[in-house]
DNA sequence: CGCGACGTTGATTTGCCTCAACGATTGTGG
DNA sequence: CCACAATCGTTGAGGCAAATCAACGTCGCG
């Protein structure tokens, strides 16, 4: 089955689908491989759909009115990614989602997604936990931003993500730390010569 | 009934709660006054419950090491404010609650709600709606946060929420921008010589 | 009335950016 | 499978946005 990485995701929140809910869940999903540098999503783009991470390792970007790019987030295997604000308010999305490696995902679209919805309450459940702690990160993150300067911040993304750090470049993570790449060579060395 | 507000927003979101449903959030609810400048969760505590403002208006905010404030933003009647990090892990909060003028709440403890998803899966799907949209709007706000200047964000800040000028200090605003209060007095008089 | 919070201004400092340059790595098309 | 191009990581000089520190008048509240 496609879905058995969804439903032992599902698992994972004690929530147990059966046999029925599984297939609805199967018949609702196609599968996608992308490239590396591939996007599943372009700013303009509406986002109508949710992409669950089979395996590979995704950025989501925004570009701004300079040209340069943010990383709001990294996604790796097993987890959710989609663009919340596009898909809620269906207006065009701000930004980019693009596979930082060959990756495969399961795409959802929201009628689908509604049907599961309204079909199986299981579903509400299971995304009303995933928000949860999605939302608790968040908040982690923007707590520790706004209080750290970015010598902090680095080494709190080290120990937060520790696999990651071999995935993407530090390029990458200067974007999603907030600052040049020149600047976190510069941390990075005076972090070594301590 | 003290519940009516929360009724309310149940249907904004198109669930319309019936009488037993009503009647089993209003017997888990406990209503509070809290006075201006009262805290309803302090560093350290362990946040078990969800709140709903009623009345008022609440910030959050952590203390970091230096001994500053830092907003991570304002709650206004007719929404919930918890602090989900510590709601979730069980583990005590970095944050404080605190009531910028007098208050009404809500609250709903842990284990209340958690009856109310077993036994009424419109609850899991109120909040699994409810969270969506909350995310989306941090995912907003550290979008326009990572790409704008202090300029930007402030302005950004009187747009999206112009009901907030009035009833929160310069101080609280400059907090809630990653600035300081100095620096948000040179924005403000750069602003009007424009 | 008096005290503490607030808003403002100015002088100085600093964290991080910009721009430019260069060798090392990676990846890709022929 | 190799050669060339692109990206990456690093270093340095100079600049700017915002912080820090200090000072002072005003206002609201107890």
């Amino acid at each position: 089955m496609l879905v058995t990485p969804i439903v032992e995701s599902f698992s994972k929140f004690s929530i147990h689908l059966n046999q029925e809910e599984i297939n609805a869940l199967e018949n609702s999903v196609t599968k996608k491989t992308v490239k590396r540098r591939q996007c599943i999503l372009h700013e303009g783009d509406t986002c109508d759909h949710y992409n669950f991470v089979i395996e590979g390792c995704f950025k989501t970007y925004k570009v701004d009115h300079n040209g340069k790019e943010h990383n709001l987030h990294f996604t790796i295997e097993n987890s959710w990614i989609t663009d919340l604000g596009s898909f809620f308010t269906k207006k065009t999305s701000q930004l980019y989602i693009e596979a930082v490696e060959k990756s495969t995902i399961l795409r959802i679209e929201r009628q689908d997604l509604n049907s599961l919805y309204d079909l199986y309450p299981k579903f509400d459940k299971y995304f009303r936990v995933f928000l949860e702690r999605t939302l608790a990160k968040e908040e982690q993150r923007s707590l520790h931003n706004i209080s750290s300067t970015a010598e902090e911040r680095y080494l709190h993304f080290l120990e937060t993500y520790p696999y990651l750090f071999n995935r993407v470049s530090n390029v990458q993570i200067a974007s999603y730390l907030g600052v040049t790449p020149e600047f976190l060579s510069v941390l990075r060395k005076r972090l070594v010569s301590k």
